[in-house]
DNA sequence: GTATCTGCAAAACATTTGCAATTCT
DNA sequence: AGAATTGCAAATGTTTTGCAGATAC
């Protein structure tokens, strides 16, 4: 869906959003746009700052509607890695994630299916299983 | 440290926290007492809903100055597997958390130390690992 | 014209902070 | 008395809610 430069055409992300079930509003585009071009895991502050600059008027409340919006169609997954901060996934599909305590950047990490392959554990039914690291990363190791 | 009614003395409790470096007031006592005794992985308003029975006088800002004492000191860890919800454990050895979303139990899962023993991903420098699921859990599932 | 979508303002929560009162030795 | 601890009240920050106006089909 992304091409060299990291750009999507917004004909696609339409295609897409329908394809989900949701109404292409303008706001949406641009937030799903946002979410696959960046992997950066962006809280909803940071998606706010960025959009302003393209739509003035954009709200949190559209923000927070549209991402619980995304969650609920499984666009996107919410991830929680740390307290008091909770931060948006494009990527849905099963892959852990790595944060950094010094430069605080989140990394994707893929893991080896079977890893995350689990049915059950001690008699539960496993519906989802989330996996994630902290640590220094190797940008900021050698500093 | 827990006998067969899962009761905890004070007096273990006691040389425990200062064991650990902490001074042993009454609060923090029955804070850490709760914690060993309900492996329930209680928020901060469990522990104040359940001690206001018992301290009369308590206020949430100690219990939450407790429990970032007890997580500095290494007696608790936190736990973040639900957006918005801070949970306290008092088991600070490495294991995996299992969260049904019917009930919201939150139960501990042992795991193979091995699946934890990670030093490095993709490079980064890894000092900690957290696993956790979502699903139904035993006690729902044939309900 | 009716449904949906957006965004302001207020409300609802959780957590932190400043500080004064209390407790402990 | 002096240092540490506690707890009230206010501040902060994030997310939700109610609702009125705007937009789309």
């Amino acid at each position: 869906m992304i091409n060299a430069e990291n750009r999507i055409d917004m004909k696609t992300l339409q295609e897409y959003l329908i394809k989900k079930g949701i109404n292409p509003s303008f706001q949406r585009l641009k937030i799903l746009e946002y979410l696959m071009e960046n992997n950066t895991h962006p809280t909803v502050d940071n998606i706010y700052n960025a959009l302003i600059n393209i739509i003035p008027t954009i709200s949190k409340t559209t923000i927070y509607n549209t991402l619980k919006l995304f969650v609920e169609k499984n666009l996107a997954q919410t991830i929680t890695i740390d307290e008091n901060e909770v931060r948006y996934d494009g990527n849905v599909e099963p892959h852990a994630h790595f944060k950094c305590i010094k430069c605080g950047k989140v990394y994707d990490i893929k893991i080896d299916s079977a890893n995350f392959d689990y049915n059950e554990v001690d008699g539960h039914k496993v519906l989802e299983c989330h996996i994630y690291f902290k640590g220094i990363c190797k940008n900021c190791i050698n500093m």
